[in-house]
Formats: C-alpha cells, sequence, structure tokens
DNA sequence: TGGTGTGAACAACTTCACAGCG
DNA sequence: CGCTGTGAAGTTGTTCACACCA
C-alpha cells in the first residue's frame, strides 16, 4: 500500500491484535484467519486487513496468516522487539500497582526510575530493588537510568509541573494517569507525546449507559 | 437539536468537561465560554457548542456558560447526579489502588462490596471498613449491597469468568482492567455495557510514536 | 477453493461559517 | 456587539465487494 497517515485507532487495534496472537500462540496456533482473529478481539475482519495493509502484506491468500510471523511483525512495528525504559512518579497505592504489574514486564517495559515528594518515602526500597528518589532529582537520575517514557500517578495538581520536569529530562512520551490532562508545552521537542488515561471518564461512561437505557 | 445518535467520543468529553468545570469552580469562574473551556481541554469550541447541542440549549448567546448551572446539566446527563454502587473483584495491588482511590468516591462512586479468590484474603477487612468475599458469594453479596457497576481488576484467565458471574448477579456495567477483553455474552440483559481498560495498549502507543519519528 | 489485499462506497465524526439572539 | 446554536461542508475512519493469488 501507498504512503498514507495512519489512524491513531489503528495503532490501538494492532496493540490489540498482538496481545491476541500472544495468546494463540500460547496455545499452539500455528495459522489464523482475519476472521478468527476479528472474532477474538470483536472488529471487522476488513479492519484488521486494512490495519495490516498499511505497513505491508504479512498473510497469506487463501491460508490466513501464520502466527508466530504476524506476532513479530506487528511487536516490530509498535517498537516491542526491544525493552523500553520507564520512570514513575508518584509512588503511592496506584504507583505501586503500575511498579508491581507485570503485563509492563513481559511487554518490555522496565521500571528504571521512581520518584516522589514524600520525604517518609524518599530512599525506600520497593519490592523490585528500585529506590525511591525526590522529584528535585528527577532530571539527574532520570538521565542516568536513560529514561525514555515517564508515567505520571501523582494527584492532579501535580501532573502539568512533573511533565514540564520530564520533558527537561529529555523524556520524549508521557502516559499520565492524573486526572487532569497534561497539556504539552510549546518548548516541547518535536515528536514528544503524552497519553492521558482517565479512569473516572470510563466509570462516567458507564453511569450514562446505565442512565438512559 | 432533534433527536440523534450520540457519538461515543460526545459523552467522553462531557466527562472531561464536567472535570475541567469542576476547577473553575474551585477557582470561582462564574462564566465561561466555549473557547476558554476549549482551550482547558484542548478540543475545538465548535466541538463543545455541538456536544451540548445534543442535550439542551444551556448558554447564554454572546455571553457564554453560567459555570455551576452547567457543570450540574452535564453531571445530570451523565447521570451523576447521585451516587453508584460498586462491586470489585481482584484484591491485588490495583484493586487495592483503585479502592483507595479518592477520585470515584469524589464522583460518586462508592465501593459496596469486594471479591477475591485467594483463601489468605477472605475476610480480611480493608481500610475503608470492607470485607473481603469469596468470589463463589459474588452473586448473593452483589445483590444484597445493591452493586450496579463491577470492577474487574484479576489477571487475564479470570477476566470473562468474572464478567458471566456479575451478569449472572444483575449488574448491567462492568469496567474490566484485566488485558483480555470482555465479549458480551448473548444471553446477557439488553442495555448491558463494557468498558474495557488496558494500560498496556496505551504504552504501546506511546513506543511505536517514539519509534516512527 | 478460500482468504488476503484494496479501491470504492459508505458512515461517522469534526470543523466551518454564519444566522440568531441576549 | 459577541458568543451560542446549527446546517452544511469537510475530514476521517470503517465496511463492502471483488480482483487476485497461493
Amino acid at each position: 500500500m501507498k504512503f498514507a497517515k495512519i489512524p491513531s485507532a489503528t495503532i490501538t487495534r494492532l496493540s490489540m491484535y498482538s496481545r491476541t496472537l500472544e495468546r494463540s500462540l500460547a496455545q499452539n496456533e500455528k495459522i489464523i484467519s482475519s476472521e478468527r482473529l476479528a472474532k477474538l478481539c470483536e472488529v471487522n475482519p476488513a479492519q484488521i486487513r486494512k490495519d495490516l495493509a498499511y505497513f505491508g502484506e504479512f498473510g497469506v491468500r487463501g491460508v490466513g496468516y501464520h502466527v508466530p510471523e504476524l506476532l513479530f511483525e506487528i511487536k516490530r512495528i509498535l517498537g516491542l522487539n526491544r525493552t523500553w525504559d520507564i520512570g514513575i512518579v508518584g509512588v503511592g497505592n496506584l504507583g505501586l500497582a503500575l511498579i508491581a504489574n507485570e503485563n509492563f514486564l513481559k511487554q518490555g517495559y522496565i521500571f528504571r526510575a521512581a520518584f516522589d515528594n514524600n520525604p517518609q518515602k524518599i530512599d525506600r526500597k520497593l519490592p523490585n530493588g528500585l529506590v525511591i528518589h525526590h522529584i528535585n532529582e528527577l532530571r539527574s537520575h532520570c538521565k542516568e537510568a536513560g529514561v525514555e517514557i515517564g508515567i505520571i500517578a501523582t494527584p492532579g495538581i501535580w501532573a502539568q509541573e512533573i511533565a514540564n520536569r520530564f520533558i527537561k529530562a529529555d523524556v520524549h512520551a508521557i502516559l499520565n494517569f492524573a486526572p487532569v490532562p497534561i497539556h504539552v508545552p510549546p518548548d516541547a521537542p518535536p515528536g514528544f507525546w503524552v497519553e492521558n488515561v482517565d479512569f473516572t471518564v470510563r466509570l462516567d461512561k458507564l453511569a450514562y449507559h446505565l442512565t438512559s437505557s
């Protein structure tokens, strides 16, 4: 396929395909059709073929897709054929849960630095061996640890300030769990990216559907 | 405005507007224009006006929107002018973090029941006073506590089974944090709704953008 | 034969531009 | 006058339908 702008939703789906293919692989499925994968992911089969077509031709006509090969290609497309170094700010309940989340590690996301502003927590050692540092030392420790993706798990008030500090520390991507959207400052480097994860939005959607049906 | 199908994205944004308006209110802003609210939420002003137009006319031409009034209306639309009773399965790191999350409580989401399958955890009391029950007792305790929304914070393997049990317990909405999408079974009641929250997808998006830029 | 790859039709959502009104 | 409310235009994303090929 020719060059085209890739829909953001396509990337989201590729990530889902990858997770689903890992399960298929674990069950020793060798070949999968777009129809079967579509059913597992609850999307339209044509959608899957189109999503993949943005990046190449990975299937065999009349047969389907070779599972290990397709998984490999999708992970390569997403940049998951390597590990990623993560730094996190806010070692409260949520922060601890994220650090302990083994799915992240399985996908190659490795926590390399943790920060908080609570003096009681500074210098404490986490189960994974990481030592909590004060946010004032974010820049130096992030640079030293080669942090590439920053996670914000602080109260909303701090989120933007932490984001600015991550930017100064050469961190080019942020996953924000605070319930306040991060604004990308004008001086952010090109290619800087933020994903805002707001649980409350999802609960609100459920409340809406329960209310209006 | 006439009857029209309301985009799912509109509901997502209404939830964001609500959060933003709460902050404006806390800062004693009385009036807000679609332009200003748009800037705070990083959306197009016309988008805001259109989103609101699905539900009525809440502004004053030449002036803007009265903040407390608009907030009230949006919360009413979303069904947040009341409290919602929540049940959660999986009291691990993530589950505990969700239960302790004060944003939920602030929005009117109240945890009424907690379940796990780890015998060590059964009958233990949580900081908020809730006692952890075995998932075999999900149905009776959910009914007794009037649980309306179920949260799944278990490993992926259990997610679908738990969802099925929630359905049997008359729970009509599920927020699923397991990295496996919940399939809505054919025998689910009409109006049943699922939201799948998958952190890994969001990290994968960041990895993709860092890789291809 | 059967499932992929893809142009074309379709559907959904967003933005524009301006009428309408306080 | 200024900002909302909204039809129309524009843009983006999804699904169809079938050519193509192992």
